[in-house]
RNA sequence: GUCCCCAUCGUCUAGCCUGGCCUAGGACAUUGCCCUUUCAAGGCAGUAACACGGGUUCAAAUCCCGUUGGGGACACCA
């Protein structure tokens, strides 16, 4: 058997996609499982609407979640000759015809048509005037079949059955010589050899006209698989106004791009009972057959979840890297080049229990930043209180006896000054968090410590001791 | 309007192809309990679904037909 060959076709008229992502991520694992070739394909004959810089957020989007392609990118501007010499070919086959009507009698007529209730089809009647060299703007057409019926044996969805006589005779070259979408494919995915055409459910139509042209053309005709369409939550195809699309929004939300992957690919793939997959076992375990027929919901609180797994067992001097452009865009960067990377790694294994993204854990982090503690007004307000102040006073002075620090030690000391006093834990413990963290919530105080260190932790012990007696 | 696709807990899904192991399993979310110095995390338990109607069969979530509902496509956009 041939070697696979499988392609992403994105249009630069926008950033990337998360749906775009995901027929992505399909056809990539495909792709490597099969030890196939992945290649990169930019849309761009649509000329008003493409954009460079849509170019780039589609590299950089691919880079982020780990997508590598092996071929690529390649634009379709660069490959106008191509396009042309190919309808060309069809042309002189007898496959095309020029078709002289205008653009905007066409749309006059199609409107007609659909007012009628029809179908809002070409009319087909420049197919047979047998126009050899157009002396005006003119548009080459593709003689579709019109008898028959067109069986796409799908990868996703099986054996689905057209009628060709639904069959437009479509536009391949517009009169400005430029391709359309449908004969660029065509072209492209026969002379990059690609073998499975894997795209989403909404070009399944595009498939019983594609297959016509490939034929004409001479070319096989790849394997077509559909992959059904992602939606929001009121079951309307996904779309802005049910939150970020766009890949990279979830990186900036602080979502790890293996979380996402993760995520999308579960979005309409099972492997039995299975959640969390490293990519290995993705590449490994991915099957088409497990590939789900149906539209999915997005949910973002699943993939939260998956972000959250995610962070509590990544490396955390890998957490910690992902961590530093967020800490730098809340505006800490003064504060990170202070510290090691190594003592980083140790805050967020600190706090990785806690957060659910990357933007959570930069709230966490703050507070072992710097020498002061910041305080929140209510918790300094209910646990500083005059009356702690001693107690606190008391615990500094028994831990400044210790030259050094030690979780256990100190741990048994605090203990001890608890039982001596007859109190309960918690209210020795909250006002120390407070004088540590300036929160009432934190990680265990004496990991907290550890973190601190024994200075800061005396530092700001005292400074607690002042705030509560009133200073 | 025409054509095409789809249909299991609120959501993602297992099971469907190759009917009996399904009293329909897992996960997210949610509720309760446990753990606990706080917040989490974790553990345990609970609520919750085969869209509907007909067939076929000893037996249907699973096969067939229809209905309903949802989605998509019908451009000199991709």
């Amino acid at each position: 058997m041939s070697q696979v060959r499988v392609r992403f076709a994105p249009s630069p008229t926008g950033f990337l996609h998360i749906g775009g992502v995901r027929t992505a991520l399909f056809n990539w694992l495909f792709a490597r499982q099969q030890g196939g070739i992945f290649v990169l394909r930019i849309e761009d004959t649509d000329q008003s609407r493409s954009t460079d810089e849509s170019i780039q957020a589609i590299i950089e989007g691919m880079k982020w979640v780990g997508l590598d392609w092996d071929e690529g990118p390649f634009r379709q501007t660069e490959r106008k000759d191509l396009y042309c010499q190919h309808a060309m070919k069809l042309l002189e086959t007898g496959h095309a015809y020029w078709c002289v009507c205008k653009a905007e009698e066409l749309e006059a007529r199609r409107k007609e048509a659909e007012a009628k209730g029809l179908s809002p089809r070409y009319d087909g009647r420049c197919r047979n005037l047998g126009i050899a060299s157009p002396t005006e703007d003119a548009a080459l057409r593709f003689k579709a079949p019109q008898e028959g019926q067109i069986v796409v044996d799908d990868l996703i969805k099986g054996k689905i059955t057209f009628d060709t006589s639904a069959a437009d005779d479509l536009i391949i070259l517009r009169s400005n010589g430029y391709p359309t979408y449908n004969f660029s494919v065509v072209v492209d995915d026969a002379l990059m050899c690609i073998t499975h055409v894997v795209r989403g459910d909404d070009h399944l139509t595009n498939t019983p006209r594609q297959i016509p042209i490939f034929e004409a053309l001479g070319f096989p005709v790849p394997q077509f698989g559909h992959l059904p369409m992602i939606l929001g939550s009121d079951k309307a195809r996904l779309s802005k106004r049910h939150g970020a699309t766009s890949i990279m929004a979830y990186k900036d939300m602080g979502y790890l791009p293996e979380a996402m992957v993760n995520y999308l690919v579960r979005l309409g793939w099972s492997h039995g009972d299975q959640e969390l997959f490293t990519r290995r076992e993705l590449i490994e375990k991915f099957s088409w057959k497990h590939v789900q027929s149906s539209a999915a919901v997005f949910n973002p609180d699943k993939l939260l979840w998956i972000n959250a797994e995610y962070i509590k067992s990544s490396s955390p001097s890998e957490v910690a890297e992902a961590l530093v452009p967020l800490l730098n865009a809340a505006g800490l960067q003064e504060q990170v080049r202070t510290v090691s990377k190594e003592w980083l790694a140790q805050v967020v294994v600190l706090v990785k229990e806690r957060t659910k993204t990357l933007v959570d854990m930069v709230e966490w982090v703050k507070p072992y930043f710097g020498q002061e503690a910041i305080y929140e007004v209510e918790a300094a307000k209910k646990f500083l209180s005059p009356m702690t102040a001693p107690l606190l006073q008391k615990l500094l002075t028994r831990f400044e006896a210790f030259p050094r620090f030690s979780k256990q030690a100190w741990e048994e000391s605090f203990k001890k000054l608890v039982e001596e006093e007859g109190i309960k834990m918690g209210a020795l413990a909250q006002p120390v968090r407070v004088a540590l963290t300036g929160r009432t919530a934190s990680p265990g105080l004496f990991e907290v410590m550890e973190v601190l260190g024994r200075d800061r932790t005396l530092y700001r012990l005292q400074k607690g001791v002042e705030r509560a007696s009133g200073g």
